[in-house]
DNA sequence: GGTATAATTGAACAGATGTTCAACTATTCA
DNA sequence: TGAATAGTTGAACATCTGTTCAATTATACC
């Protein structure tokens, strides 16, 4: 992600340090906003919020979600593998099944906020 | 993002069809499944939750976001405008310089809930 | 008008992402 | 035990992303 990087070059000119120092105290740890950001972006995939919108109405299996959304069962796993990852989602075996559901309330309160959001902008 | 495709090989084997109907009903348009994805994408990078994160504390001007988190202005530039087009921030000309701040109330709503997955799971 | 500078923009490029394909694992059932 | 199959995994590859660098725009001040 980073390059040549001119370390030498002034990046900044004008700033109220004050305004800076302020916000700055007020600043959540950087391993915080990398777990914040980091949730989002597995979220900020179409075929995952699918996949998290279908789990949040009934418990499936993979082969359900590639049927429902017409793609191989090879794509669905990997990315329910980010999912488990992140614990969005949780599984229960039955026999060659796997099955697959919402893991967190909270994901449900987070669809809900960005619908109203997305909805109000469009 | 796709390749060869063989649409000939079966993709599903075993699924349950009351099971996947009974979803399919219920799935939200295309439209805003992408629009949902959209925005999470957007606020899945570290730079931008931590720049939005900042405009939820204070209205800052590029340069203090610049040196806040101690890089270009070009490239809090480049990422002002994703967040702009997504409707998440909003700005004000003050002469050379140019206010931001969220746009939309809901941006916080949504920190919130994350941040409470994100302390429950660690 | 001319210079300085806050901010934006476009091109380039390294690194990340998502799907495909093929190989593999694990479980069922005959 | 052996065939069938639900699911996982790794490599490959095309596309997308984020930062840098250089050029440009817009405003202030002399």
């Amino acid at each position: 992600m980073k390059k040549g990087y001119n370390e030498h070059v002034c990046k900044v000119d004008f700033f109220d340090p004050k305004r800076v120092a302020s916000v700055q105290k007020r600043l959540k740890p950087d391993r915080t906003m990398q777990l914040l950001a980091e949730t989002f972006k597995v979220l900020g995939d179409t075929t995952r919020v699918k996949i998290l919108f279908a789990l949040s109405q009934q418990e499936l299996c993979v082969c359900d979600l590639a049927r429902l959304f017409n793609t191989s069962k090879s794509a669905i796993s990997h990315q329910l593998r980010l999912l488990r990852n992140m614990r969005l989602v949780k599984y229960r075996k039955e026999g060659k099944m796997v099955y697959y559901s919402l893991d967190d309330h909270h994901i449900r309160n987070l669809f809900d906020e960005c619908l109203r959001h997305v909805e109000e902008t469009k």
